[in-house]
DNA sequence: TATTGTTATACTCTATAACTATA
DNA sequence: TATAGTTATAGAGTATAACAATA
């Protein structure tokens, strides 16, 4: 099979690009919980951006469910710890513990080698580039020509919307 | 939560931007059997591209024993047909029907719609610009200067290469 | 009344194993 | 012996529903 029509697919891209991406991530992230998914949620709880599990679990993208059993798993390992939020006690603020700082730091370096290799075939200003352009999208910062937006509000309209915490 | 840290983690984004797009296809490509994934069956069928299930899977990132379903599906809705391959007996190559061709034809227009809903925060030079990073990185164009790549090979020997038809 | 977090349950998706038919 | 395709089965991941605690 040559290159195929299907690679002029967006959808097409992106999907074989994330799952190269996840692919690349199991050969290196084997030993934390979550893989790619506990990672994030370690640099949530360095940061203190994870003020309440439902909020890191809508930015990482799942059901707040997930984000029970993915906290525990995480909690058992020792890497991060259940506190009380002091202003609303139904809600609980992760915290980074020492072991956990340092896993996620190891899981930075993996995951930096990853993008080596997810990104190999681009050269150095292309791969800052992809970057920012999927950044620019992931987090929904509009461009000011948003005319073209127009036929697709109701697209929009059925989706969830990110909330601030 | 104001943005989080993880917003500048690749991985995060890339996840992020798929995730919006497969949940915009649905809003919009609701009676196709398998969503976008059906739509790029439909493409592969068209162009004669699909010269076996084996390959044709492999390209789309799924288990040949999925792309049997997935098949059957599209076939049960008229849109695809099985044909002997004339030159290899086990095999079977797929072409497109006059009603998936209609299909097709509509599902493109709204994943079309679904992508500018998708890009709306870039402009247009920046979606022309991401379109090509994706496909470079999907299809694995190298780059020339692939001297940054060899801290990964070991990564790059785990992953099964798309194989030829 | 609505929301956070948890648990139990059910569902969806995908992969594994075993088989037939070809090569 | 290896491969294409199919089927049945099992597993991973995820979501739904119900609940207690709190707002």
């Amino acid at each position: 099979m040559t290159t195929p029509a299907v690679a002029a697919d967006l959808g097409w891209a992106l999907g074989a690009v994330y799952r190269g991406y996840l692919k690349a991530t199991e050969a290196v992230l084997s030993g934390l919980p979550g893989g790619p998914r506990g990672h994030q949620v370690l640099i949530a709880a360095r940061d203190g951006t994870a003020c309440s599990q439902v909020a890191l679990a809508q930015w990482l993208g799942v059901d707040r469910t997930v984000m029970t059993y993915l906290i525990d798993d995480l909690e058992r390992e020792g890497l991060v710890e259940r506190r009380p939020d002091p202003t609303d006690r139904r809600a609980r603020r992760l915290v980074i513990t020492e072991a956990g700082n340092a896993r996620l730091a190891e899981a930075t370096a993996a995951l930096g080698r990853v993008e080596d290799h997810v990104l190999a075939p681009l050269g150095e200003s292309e791969r800052e580039v992809l970057r920012d352009l999927l950044r620019k999208l992931a987090t929904r910062q509009e461009h000011e020509d948003e005319s073209a937006c127009a036929v697709v509000k109701d697209i929009a309209e059925m989706e969830d919307r990110i909330p601030p915490c």
